[in-house]
DNA sequence: TTTCAATCCTACCAGTGGGTAATAGCGATC
DNA sequence: GATCGCTATTACCCACTGGTAGGATTGAAA
């Protein structure tokens, strides 16, 4: 978590950092595309051309290293949520701005490996931090939805029922969207959003 | 798989059959509820209450264990679905109709079986049939939307990826719904479903 | 009673995988 | 140049888990 505690930090901090960041996004790809149980920590070292050791002098053990990867997401995730909540349009505006950045940043390999590693592989003791991080991010959908139907830019229904409606269809896209395809994380963050806000029923 | 290699089928499949969906059945709420790879086959021995070999006796190995469960799951939607397409209705009535009874199979232990063990813990030898099975149900609902289109109860967009929005979503239900609660899989359903039909828009 | 098949148990094995001890390079600082 | 702290390696350990061998029990058929 945090080993250097020194006092000059900008220098070795930037280059420890660095690696440590290299180290995670290779992890997260890896968990992602060959999942977390699958992927045995000599494997992962040898993907990354380092030796095991390695991994363990930057993550406590192997769920460490998962957790590492959550939190770099949830860091984005927030990001993203911070950036919705300051701009100034309606509440279904701001709905529709986080859920395409939101699909951008999980199709990016932390968030996927959120979105497709099952959260039951962390320890018990770690587990509910990364838990509690996400319910951070659905808290503030649930938010976002109410203001949506207090400004009337959103039509009424139980905002917690929608936000899991919402979660669970976009956290979905991950498991089938390929990068390099026709269609980007944008577009199809788009069509869901029509889906959801427009409605698929004529009838 | 298919032990039973006899002539006279009905009095020992029955009671084999019924063992074996007993132990099935509990596997399935095992898994489900601990996770695949958190479930030794020890444990799980031990949960049901016989020996580590019985387990091997109805199954193959542990991946068939969760094969086993996948078909039986999928015995359900297939059941789940033709009913829906029996029915005299629009397209939209259909899609409906079985989206309701789909999460009413997929609340229940199997679907939750389904829908919460990672199918890449399955044996690349395996995994094919069980990934083609569910891919099946994909397909019934894509022509549903596809009818549903052509009789005007669906509005127009891409059916394919309102499948996998559907899916997404309901799939998710399984993830945060607990039996016993307020609400019946039905109600999340209806909810669902006056979401993504009417949409949550208003500007 | 003998036999045979089905069912299930105790005891055990081998491989795997997470994790570690001991140590060697190596760059900066004194 | 000696020293110190960070980084990385080799080589190893051992708990655990999936899987199995071989035999006991049981119940029905012959």
């Amino acid at each position: 978590m945090s080993k250097p505690a020194r006092s000059d930090v900008l220098a070795e901090r930037s280059a420890y950092e660095a690696k440590r960041m290299d180290i995670l996004h290779k992890t997260a790809l890896a968990f992602a595309e060959v999942g977390y149980h699958e992927t045995s920590v000599g494997s992962l070292a040898e993907r990354l051309g380092v030796s095991k050791p390695v991994l363990y002098y930057y993550a406590k053990n192997k769920d460490d290293l998962l957790f590492q990867c959550i939190m770099v997401a949830q860091g984005q995730l927030l990001e993203v949520i911070e950036s919705a909540q300051r701009t100034k349009m309606s509440g279904l505006g701001r709905l529709r701005r986080f859920l395409i950045s939101y699909t951008e940043v999980m199709c990016g390999d932390f968030g996927r490996c959120v979105a497709l590693v099952d959260h039951k592989a962390l320890n018990p003791e770690t587990r509910p931090k990364a838990v509690q991080a996400l319910r951070t991010i659905e808290r503030a959908v649930v938010t976002m939805i109410q203001e949506g139907q207090a400004d009337g830019s959103i039509a009424p229904c139980d905002p917690l029922l929608a936000t899991r409606a919402l979660f669970g269809a976009f956290n979905g896209i991950p498991r089938w969207f390929q990068r390099g395809g026709i269609l980007t994380p944008r577009d199809v963050a788009e069509s869901y959003l029509d889906l959801f806000m427009v409605g698929m029923g004529r009838a």
